[in-house]
DNA sequence: CCTGCCTGAGAAAGCGTTTTCTCAGTTCGC
DNA sequence: GCGAACTGAGAAAACGCTTTCTCAGGCAGG
């Protein structure tokens, strides 16, 4: 018979009542507030154990001005990358008692900055991770969404950290290494026109060929699916190059599965390299060839980066740069003789 | 000179002063409440425009006893399925204006209920997804997680819809698929041991058993990801069975690459089949032949279901059961004479 | 024995909304 | 032309909690 208040939910009055004190010395005890007598204390806890009471988290919040929740928003939760950066910062935030609130923009660009409005307004902090949005968007929404960390994207905004990885290295790694297994003949299949992360690719790719005239690198457009990389096989083809460089993992697993169709073989006719390492890199076959981002990772040190400004401990360094490590599996290997352009 | 109220953030009793009217007339405007001027409310509006007025969604919350956000919690945000789900969920839910906020267990059954509370409380409602916890565990806190879904479990706590996908036709549909191909001599890959879903493929089983006397069944222990797969080489060579039921996709596609490190062909030598037909299995090599879940979808039903008890509707169907497609692909083929067991 | 300090706990003021209550000022009908 | 019904908007209560303010009572010191 559990006394109400008028909600029906059990409220911090309830357990006042039954403990016979105040409502605020209920308070006390349940924030281990010491200047309360033991005996009143150990009374207020039975009672609130017997009344199985559990304080409100939105009444708390609203007098605590947080939530002890942050958001994310990502372009599209069905890329194995964003999942991984969650699931990073999920788990290192619930280590310190936060949860998160997730915001999908669907790669709709235009909603990203209400979405992130909304979601930083129920929040304690923001991850905007690889906003489509353009950088003077960026930039004039950005006070507003503090604290917030950037991922894969950076902003002349002050007090945003951004955590980037180190694509245009990367990309520069695999051209290197199927440049010494003897290809002289080179294609990117690039991403998504917005995506920064691409980018950083064709800048790396840039200076690559700069420091390599000799090398031969087409440009062929793209995408981030798995469609994407099978649908590139006559593009490939048409190239005439002998090791190409997918802008993800997903584009080259689609890539390999569309030139196995063919009859063709990799890494033997043709190496194909992707980005990232997601999980199913090394199970396919042959097993790829990619550089390894510590996307997991990256989520974590995401959460680090926003708990310092969540705590204004403002002494933190501005953001982070990852380097891709090279991951050489069996999905590359010595160049053949150069073929001719649009082979049977 | 956007003034603001002690707090920082500019209020809705900044809008009433800049506008000369009181905060419950702003809230009026705000929340379309005809009883209010026309020029008034014009000069309310304009205010907040100038001042950027955002409602705070805290106080907002506390006031009206609703959050906007729904909870799921998962065991492991690191398995496609419930990433899957998670995304059909997030999207749905997000149509109708709602967020969602995540939990991951990590497969600790232990902290499932208490996660699952934290989460009922910051939200109007909650999906509970393949619960590790036991059923006398989940019967007795269902009342005070409500409104609920469940996803993947059934319990005996009224009001509680269940979202269950029909594991045990889904076996028996690749078991009798296998067997069609001339396999006589089967193997199942089982999963979690705690895992409902397995359970409801064990008994899938035995009714296949029962239907086919010729065909030998045998039991596997397992797990639920790449590794358990890899590592069950061994045991599935010693089985002898040339037709193998891994316990999903991600199993299989580790036994395939063990198979493949062992020089043996499939389908030629042995067949693999999975469960859940992530978007993974059709980029396999070869590519996988499985059980077609809609587990997106399941978690937009999630939604439904959740939004009706929300809404208290209550003429809502108590659930639904989903019934998984097989899909035939290249990993199965015809049988080979049996061989003998512990082949080389 | 009185002043002053300290301790423990109730009263009350927020936190930022929504919503009910109330009432002044209009309009309408007879 | 006066009471009744209506309209628009402010005052205040409510939501559930934390925290400051305040004060009664106990105790030590002079």
């Amino acid at each position: 018979m559990a006394r109400k208040s008028a909600s029906g939910r059990i409220g911090i009055a309830d357990v006042a009542v039954k403990a016979g004190v105040s409502h605020a010395t209920v308070s006390r005890v349940m924030n281990g507030n010491f200047t309360v007598d033991p005996d009143v204390a150990a009374r207020v806890r039975a009672a609130a154990a017997e009344l199985k009471y559990q304080p409100n988290p939105v009444g708390r919040s609203l007098a605590l001005g947080k939530t002890d929740t942050i958001g994310i928003v990502v372009p599209d939760l069905a890329n194995p990358t964003f999942q991984a950066i969650l699931r990073g910062l999920s788990r290192a935030a619930a280590q310190d008692g936060y949860r998160v609130l997730i915001a999908d923009s669907f790669e709709v660009s235009s909603e990203e900055s209400i979405l992130a409005g909304e979601a930083r307004r129920r929040c304690d902090g923001l991850v905007l991770c690889a906003p489509r949005m353009s950088d003077a968007e960026l930039t004039e929404i950005a006070p507003s969404l503090h604290p917030l960390v950037l991922i894969n994207r950076t902003t002349d905004a002050p007090d945003v950290p951004s955590l980037v990885v180190d694509y245009g290295q990367g990309v520069q790694d695999i051209a290197g290494h199927l440049v010494e297994l003897g290809h002289t003949r080179l294609a990117f299949l690039a991403g998504p026109p917005r995506s920064a992360s691409n980018g950083m690719r064709l800048k790396g790719l840039e200076a690559f060929k700069a420091a390599h005239p000799q090398v031969e690198v087409t440009m062929l457009e793209g995408g981030s699916d798995f469609d994407t990389g099978h649908e590139a096989v006559d593009a490939v083809l048409a190239s005439g190059a002998t090791g190409i460089l997918a802008f993800n993992d997903l584009v080259a697993m689609g890539l390999m599965s569309g030139l196995h169709e063919r009859g063709l073989d990799v890494p033997g006719d043709i190496s194909v390299t992707g980005f990232d390492d997601i999980p199913f890199a090394k199970y396919t076959t042959p097993a790829l060839t990619t550089a390894a981002v510590p996307i997991t990772e990256l989520g974590e040190q995401a959460w680090h980066q926003l708990r310092a400004l969540i705590r204004k401990e403002g002494n933190e360094v501005p953001g982070s740069r990852f380097q891709p490590r090279l991951e050489v599996r069996a999905s590359s290997g010595p160049a053949k003789a150069p073929r001719s352009a649009v082979h049977g």
